[in-house]
RNA sequence: GCCGGGGUGGCGGAAUGGUAGACGCAGUAGGCUUAAACCCUGCGGAAACAUUAAUGUUUCGUGUGAGUUCGAGUCUCACCCUCGGCACCA
């Protein structure tokens, strides 16, 4: 391409498929696994569903990411930055029924045209370590992690109320949803008691909620720890009192984070689900129970959640006994009680819990107050609920002591008497996996009815087991698998007589939770990861992606990470040591980008007006990657027109001209001051500024129109470094204009230059000097001088001498090489 | 309500407590063109005063209000707006 194009034009759309083309031929992008003298580096980029189209957001994505993979990979380590597809998922079941597809066809068809999106972008993806986690031999091992899993007591199968998604027809995590909606068909999703799969990642909460020595954004740490919701505090035993006198056996738990409000409690409250409200229910009140569970029943998640309706409840007939006043306590059932976080009970302190407080306030239940805010016993009544911690009244031996100190004696008590004990509580529950659709990994589960077998896991040897071409997937809330008769008949391994497979698939989050693993080794057969492997490139080095996914992808990787680190599969703990989330990339209304809005920006058009090299870079130029922003139509032509000015910039040469003064310092100075700049800026993920300063060299350099013969040397330096250091951002125009200038190899094999401080230091240097602070004048000075000779140089100035005229100096301040300011009367 | 970002020209944004507005878009004046442009060059925070004029001088200016400092976009406190996450979570 170099030879033979015009030396005049710079033409993106020519010499980008040329490069492209010539860098698969000369595999430059395929990593082996060692090289000797270098270190390993692991970048690593979310990998795209498979959607068909590669939209903006993902060049937003990963532009950056490979500018950042390529510049490491100059900077002399072995960088693996690999790419795959995420393939399974309920978006290619409803796009196939829609298409009348098959839902592999429609990926698969996707997957080529992606790739080809992806190759366009000019990555230094590996492909050949690509993965796709529909293929059989990916899946195989989505499986394998099932079975190992399942053997550590770290997946189950349980009855649970559980996310129902009455238009997708099938379960779903809670972390997928979202405001008591589906986060993908945004249906309202329907609580159902089922039996499914779970993982047990409340296992690992503790875990979890440790970020210590992993360099990630605050904001996706507070996410996960928001998600997590850990409470510490103490589950109470309330016993149920039985025809007024007898204690009966059943026993009311409830989670409490303040123990101190114990004397507080004036009524006990179940959520309508709770086990319990069949048995203490008394006859006289049952019909208004039954009816206050049905309307519960038909409310929506959405309703059910509103802050703002009255509470509502129903009086049981039942009391039971405070464990420690020993008062009888009536038991109510409201809906405000959630029946899936703590103990679906809660007890019910009106003066110092908001909830409660209404509550009370509805039903004329007594509010007796045991926080104050001093030791002045409160005898006003309260207009709110107290919720702050205080000092304890009318709490009998407890009184006068603060809300903590009360809180562990009150517990020590508790635990003495076996009628409580400290409890932590965590908000997010077991990862859901099972799910009722086609277009995903088969649970590897046999169920036989013969004695003794019941659930019996697929032995290893057998995966995988593979999804079956000829389905009717249409969703009729029953897995399409469990319609398939050669599908669901098998032989038990166990006693080989005739059993039935699980025809529910694997939740595609569990796919990509290990999926930056396989990279390591996609084409190992017999283990999930080698040894080797592992040593070679775990963990990754250098992750990116959205923060969406702070509370699902992200947890569910370190939840499998940790899993596998003590199932003796890995050795690590943790899978991402760095990661960096970028923002989103709106439409140029600000909003975010939709097909509804009308304001999606088509990223094919733009490579194809603009080449991949200005997108690309403007893409990084439009604002910190991290906070993304709206993508301006208008704004891309002005790194298009930076290009064209560089290509111009390398491909003339100024003119010689002996009599005029060199400019070797002067060259070498924004040279390596840019250098410095770029490498600092690159590492930190600042790109917009990196190229901000590869523009500014760019427009210095060009003013330079005639050279003296003795700065050749720098000139042809800061041309070739220019070159060098556009090559991880605009990697085509770089490698082209690199041929042009001669050099034989490619560019994005070259080192990345050094540069060297004492060029990027000046002779002279203008200082500012204020007045009070005020900036009045700024003067040329060298470099380093000391304060007297300043402050003389400063009143010489006209104006600054106007200014100290008659005026006593109260003090001077000067900042070598950076100001002077001159405090004077007024 | 709780947690985490962010408020700077017409717009996107830049700025280790030290010349606010780098770089770019749009705008505008000119050049090259038959004509244009995704070509080239110049000028762009606001106001007041002075000067025939280019210009000069001063004042104001980084969401609002206080404070620390010789000096604040930057630090402290209070508040407002906005974006994202969580939420009848006991």
């Amino acid at each position: 391409m170099s030879e033979k194009n015009n030396k005049q034009e710079y033409n993106p759309a020519q010499i980008e498929e040329f490069w492209q083309k010539s860098w698969d031929k000369d595999g430059i992008y395929n990593i082996p696994d060692v090289i000797k003298g270098k270190k390993n580096r692991y970048h690593l980029t979310m990998f795209p569903y498979t959607s068909g189209d590669l939209h903006i957001g993902h060049w937003y994505a990963m532009a950056p990411s490979d500018t950042l993979a390529r510049f490491y990979r100059m900077k002399g380590d072995n960088v693996l930055f690999p790419m795959g597809f995420d393939a399974f998922g309920l978006p290619a079941e409803n796009a196939a029924i829609k298409g009348k597809t098959h839902p592999k066809d429609w990926t698969d068809q996707n997957i080529i045209r992606m790739r080809k999106q992806l190759k366009k972008m000019g990555g230094m993806f590996d492909w050949n370590r690509e993965v796709n986690t529909s293929s059989e031999e990916y899946y195989k091992w989505t499986q394998w992690w099932f079975l190992q899993l399942l053997k550590n007591n770290l997946a189950y199968k349980g009855k649970a109320l559980v996310n129902w998604d009455p238009v997708d027809e099938t379960t779903l995590a809670n972390e997928q949803v979202i405001d008591g909606r589906s986060d993908r068909s945004g249906a309202l999703v329907e609580q159902r008691e089922m039996e499914q799969w779970f993982y047990k990642i409340t296992n690992y909460a503790e875990e979890l909620l440790n970020h210590d020595n992993l360099n990630w954004p605050e904001s996706v740490k507070a996410m996960q720890k928001n998600w997590i919701g850990k409470s510490e505090g103490a589950e109470i035993k309330f016993s149920i009192l039985k025809n007024d006198k007898d204690i009966s056996k059943e026993i009311i738990n409830v989670f409490t984070t303040r123990p101190d409000t114990l004397f507080g409690v004036t009524f006990m409250v179940l959520a309508p689900e709770h086990p319990l409200v069949d048995q203490i229910t008394t006859s006289d009140f049952s019909d208004k129970i039954t009816k206050y569970r049905i309307d519960t029943k038909l409310k929506t998640e959405i309703e059910r959640q509103s802050l703002v309706k009255e509470k509502t409840g129903v009086f049981t007939g039942a009391y039971c006994i405070h464990p420690l006043s020993k008062n009888h306590i009536p038991i109510w059932i409201s809906d405000y009680v959630s029946p899936t976080y703590g103990t679906g009970a809660v007890m019910g302190v009106p003066a110092h819990d908001e909830r409660d407080f209404q509550f009370a306030k509805k039903f004329l239940l007594p509010i007796i107050q045991v926080v104050s805010k001093n030791t002045n016993i409160a005898t006003e009544q309260l207009t709110n609920a107290f919720t702050e911690k205080g000092v304890l009244i009318n709490s009998q031996q407890y009184n006068n002591l603060d809300s903590d100190t009360a809180k562990e004696k009150i517990i020590d008590c508790l635990e003495n008497e076996k009628k409580g004990v400290r409890k932590i509580q965590y908000r997010m529950r077991d990862w859901l996996i099972s799910r009722q659709r086609y277009w995903g990994a088969p649970i590897p589960i046999i169920y036989c009815d013969n004695d003794g077998c019941g659930i019996v896991p697929v032995p290893e040897e057998d995966l995988p087991i593979t999804l079956p071409y000829n389905v009717e997937f249409l969703p009729t809330g029953k897995s399409p698998l469990s319609l398939n008769e050669e599908f669901v008949n098998t032989t038990c391994p166990n006693c080989k007589k005739p059993a039935k497979r699980e025809t529910d698939t694997m939740d595609t989050f569990m796919c990509s939770s290990w999926y930056y693993m396989r990279y390591a080794n996609p084409k190992n057969n017999t283990n999930i990861i080698s040894k080797d492997a592992e040593k070679n490139w775990l963990p990754v080095d250098q992750y990116t992606g959205g923060a969406e996914h702070a509370t699902m992808h992200l947890l569910y990787s370190r939840f499998f990470y940790k899993a596998a680190r003590d199932m003796k599969i890995l050795e690590d703990n943790e899978p991402f040591t760095n990661y960096f989330s970028q923002g989103q990339i709106l439409g140029t209304d600000g909003q975010r980008m939709s097909k509804s809005k009308g304001n999606v920006v088509a990223p094919d058009a733009q490579i194809n007006k603009w080449g991949a090299d200005a997108f690309r870079s403007y893409l990084m130029f439009l604002g910190p990657w991290d906070q993304g922003g709206p993508y301006d139509l208008s704004g891309v032509v002005g790194t298009h027109r930076w290009l064209n000015r560089l290509w111009q910039l390398v491909l003339s040469k100024p003119i010689k001209n002996k009599k005029i003064a060199k400019k070797t310092d002067q060259i070498n100075k924004i040279n390596h001051s840019t250098l410095k700049k770029v490498t600092l800026d690159i590492a930190s993920f600042k790109f917009n500024t990196m190229i901000a300063a590869l523009m500014e060299l760019t427009n210095e350099l060009s003013t330079i129109k005639e050279i003296n013969d003795d700065d050749e040397v720098a000139w042809d330096k800061a041309i070739e470094y220019l070159c060098l250091m556009i090559a991880p951002s605009c990697p085509h125009i770089a490698e082209e204009l690199w041929h042009l200038l001669g050099k034989n190899s490619s560019v994005h094999l070259n080192s990345w230059p050094i540069f060297i401080d004492k060029y990027t230091k000046s002779i002279t240097q203008v200082i500012p000097i204020q007045i009070n602070g005020k900036l009045r004048a700024a003067i040329e000075v060298s470099v380093g001088i000391d304060e007297s000779t300043m402050l003389s140089l400063a009143q010489k100035n006209k104006k600054i001498a106007g200014y100290v005229q008659n005026k006593n100096i109260l003090k001077v301040i000067y900042i070598q090489d950076k100001l002077l300011n001159i405090v004077i009367t007024n």
